[in-house]
DNA sequence: TCGAAATCATTCACATGTTAATTAATTCAT
DNA sequence: ATGAATTAATTAACATGTGAATGATTTCGA
């Protein structure tokens, strides 16, 4: 009898669903996605950074990754380079026109953010960031033990 | 100088990455996807609803929920049915073989979501719920206020 | 009551998510 | 050194998300 709208599952798209509007808003004046911007964003302070290491940090999975990276480099704002010391890697790195977008997109979506947090109780924010991050933390370590004794 | 794993978004998207594939590994061994268990798990409960509410019910955008209800129709899951006091609304309802699956699904999904709260300190849990819900009441609430006077 | 505005479902075009499979390259034990 | 595992990126097939537009209906004010 879990009441459905109240379980973790659905409060978090909730979450989501009040918060990501606002950032999409200013994407959208850049033509960019959400996803895109994940990208830019990782590489804006990374130099360059494999393609399987990018899917980790912005929880974009490989195979959607592929395609993000084809369109921002369509629009000439990524570039793929094959390693040479592991030519199984692909490096990808920011174009200039990807990295100038840094000083425009950055401001407007710190602005937001910053209103966002200013939107709740200080209090409740805090609580908020706290409990999400303990909680990745700590959720569902119960099955990878057998190589810890 | 936001550091970006850390902030809501991705936080966010972390926890659903945390919490989802234990759900989806159920939903697929009865060839749902968790869309589609949104849809059912609404329809178990309301006998019969709008296209229009079963989307704000489940969070499903209209213009995807319609392909839901598509591919739940085509596997005999569910039922469309035009209004008749309003031709342009669509009642979804639970077919007998859609109702049916709540006696096999539901079960397995109780007891993974149990599972999961057990995973951390309830006290983190009861925080992180209460907080999510908090948020989602209290967040954003500054530009719809030129009636409220 | 008639036509403009609102509503509901749907479609369209495009981008992304999900899983499994594939290909090329590298590692590693033998 | 060589062939069986591993690993990285990609492809493939399908489902869903996003934003704008469309078509059919209903509502409502002049």
């Amino acid at each position: 009898m879990l009441a459905f709208e109240q379980s973790l599952p659905m409060l978090l798209y909730q979450t989501l669903d009040r918060v990501l509007p606002r950032f999409r808003a200013i994407f959208k004046q850049f033509g960019l996605t959400e996803p895109q911007w994940r990208v830019l964003r990782t590489l804006w302070e990374r130099e360059h950074v494999a393609l399987s290491e990018l899917a980790g940090v912005t929880l974009i999975p490989a195979p959607s990754l592929v395609g993000v990276v084809d369109r921002l480099s369509r629009d000439g704002l990524v570039e793929r380079q094959r390693s040479a010391t592991d030519r199984r890697v692909v490096w990808i790195q920011a174009t200039p026109r990807g990295s100038a977008l840094e000083a425009q997109v950055r401001p407007l979506v710190d602005q937001v953010y910053a209103e966002l947090e200013a939107s709740v109780d200080p209090a409740l924010w805090t609580q908020l960031l706290t409990a999400l991050k303990a909680f990745n933390r700590e959720a569902g370590n119960s099955e990878q033990q057998p190589d810890a004794a």
